[in-house]
DNA sequence: ATGAAAGCGCTAACAT
DNA sequence: ATGTTAGCGCTTTCAT
């Protein structure tokens, strides 16, 4: 038997029924319900509303206290493409908790980046009174806002819309890309490539950067000739491993973990080992692949669910929205064995 | 200037003020907004509401209509963990594409498949007063549902609790395994080895019946010394090398994708090359992987978009319940360049 | 210490 | 063809 009661009666029993039953008004009933601070109820009404509300099974509607006092407990969250990777999800993942900690609950809407899927997601949050949106992308960039997300408070989340005037929450990524470089130096290279992306993005920018500032504390000079650029991928990675070979370096940095991949496939190719002959660093920390490559690959992890917290978190002004601007994540080293 | 405007006005125009600046009922007001039917309004009161509604920037209060009419638009998805592949997130993808289609909104709660917080979930989503819940697992298998569940109307996604008596829609593993067998089948192979989970689940069981079924329309003997057991992941399919190369085969079936890759490994350092040498076919089509091992890896894909609208069809009583219990999605094949 | 009543924004009879 | 009115379940002010 697999029936569904279409049309089910809910939780039929109200307040006014709770009241009936305690022999108190409703007004009683909200207060013990509520528990509110200054209410002066007797002991005696207070169990028996107690009591009838375990009794009946009273289940309070959300919906009606949010008309009531004009303010809603939901958080609206668009994302771009929650399915591509698990990104999204651990973004979603950090807001749920984070709002949940707080007594909100996510009102979720997939765009797939197309404008007109955006304003009717954000339309319909609006329609349901959400506190507060947060517009996420599932890689860190620099976004256009709709326009009609001005009507709420709204927080970026691992992106940005400079002269928006929105608050934003981004990883840290030259952070990110010095720590990498560092772990690399810790271990004692001092000839690391950077195999970069080519994509044009914070992401490009700011690891490379990174990698710059931490060669540059090391007393190492920048050789331009030792960043590779290629495509964000496996297939980026493999392809760029004779220049790598060739490049003599004993260590290199990959954009991101997918590259590292690729590299450790074109690596092994040329009978080379990981980490003997050549350390690897990745940067992502990428589920599915990171912790399960031969060697497991050291990496740095984007903070994706820290993002979805420190959103709400903004959003719900428990953070303030004074430090730097965008606000940025530390991005953690995650120490494996490629290196 | 990052600024939250908290406790910002939302949209303080209602239906009495349209009512009002067109000179018209409210009940007037809600039936040009809602286009009701059988409503004959006056085509030049219908022009001044509708204006009005533009010029104040009107905006409907869902909650308010949810109150009002005793039914509610939202659809609560508790979900056991978004974060941990992309599976999750596409499950979300396709319950939230399908319930906005049909103007329902996604309530997620995620649980960490704790019993506690799953009963928060549930609690919270029937205080919001939920059309339906969906309740999730990121991997197919049997679960125990909680009790409070019974309260609305639920439907199973990737996951069944026979006895329950609630519908359930999951991934047809049985046919899955028998398409993927069928594939290396077609490409000529006879010997074909099955590397099967060690994890006792419909996955393990189902894929396993496939593969036999598929051998036994084929005319070939099951031979169970070909079926090698390994732990579902990079490592186990690895480690399994040794004894695929001896068995002979001329292809393998793995359980999912991430076996495959650790086997692209583990046959790379033979000296053998895919699909020259070996053949190999994968199970899940898992985001990040599949499509980037070098070949691309010839795989099944696991219908997650499609078991998350399932899920909202069912709830919503588009599809009915009448069919297999539980539901079975078909898992179609993904032709790359591993066969 | 407790209750009455107005009101949140909207819908749905029922009048007119 | 349009308006009146009584709720929906809850909060909150103001009486008592």
């Amino acid at each position: 038997m697999t029936t569904l009661g279409h049309g089910k009666n809910n939780s039929p029993v109200t307040m006014r029924d709770l009241a009936k039953a305690a022999g108190v008004s409703v007004a009683t009933v909200s207060h013990v319900v509520n528990d509110k601070p200054g209410a002066r109820i007797g002991d005696d009404a207070r169990r028996r509303v107690k009591e009838a509300a375990i009794q009946l099974g009273y289940r309070p509607n959300a919906l009606a206290k949010t008309l009531s006092q004009g303010t809603s407990r939901f958080i609206g969250l668009v994302a771009d493409a929650i399915a591509t990777t698990p990104f999204a999800g651990q973004i979603i993942h950090g807001a749920q908790d984070e709002a949940w900690k707080h007594g909100y609950v996510l009102l979720v809407a997939n765009t797939d980046d197309n404008r007109a899927a955006e304003d009717e997601a954000i339309n319909m949050m609006l329609e349901h009174q959400v506190h507060g949106i947060l517009y996420s992308s599932w890689y860190h960039r620099e976004i256009t806002v709709p326009k009609a997300i001005h009507q709420t408070d709204t927080v970026l989340v691992n992106c940005f819309a400079d002269g928006s005037g929105l608050p934003a929450v981004v990883p840290d990524e030259e952070q990110g890309g010095r720590t990498a470089t560092e772990e690399l130096l810790a271990a004692g290279h001092r000839r690391i490539a950077f195999i970069n992306t080519t994509t044009p993005s914070p992401a490009q920018k700011g690891r490379l950067a990174g990698y710059r500032s931490a060669l540059e504390v090391a007393g190492i000079a920048f050789d331009e000739t030792l960043v590779f650029p290629a495509e964000p991928e496996q297939e980026g990675g493999y392809a760029t491993t004779p220049k790598i070979i060739d490049s003599k370096v004993t260590a290199v940095f990959c954009h991101n973990d997918r590259v590292a991949m690729g590299l450790y496939d074109g690596i092994r190719e040329h009978g080379l080992r990981i980490p003997d002959d050549i350390a690897v660093m990745g940067f992502d920390n990428q589920d599915v692949i990171a912790a399960h490559l031969r060697p497991p690959l050291s990496t740095v992890a984007l903070p994706h669910y820290e993002l979805g917290a420190a959103g709400v978190r903004l959003l719900l002004g428990i953070d303030d929205t004074s430090g730097t601007h965008p606000n940025r994540i530390i991005c953690p080293p995650v120490k494996r064995h490629s290196i």
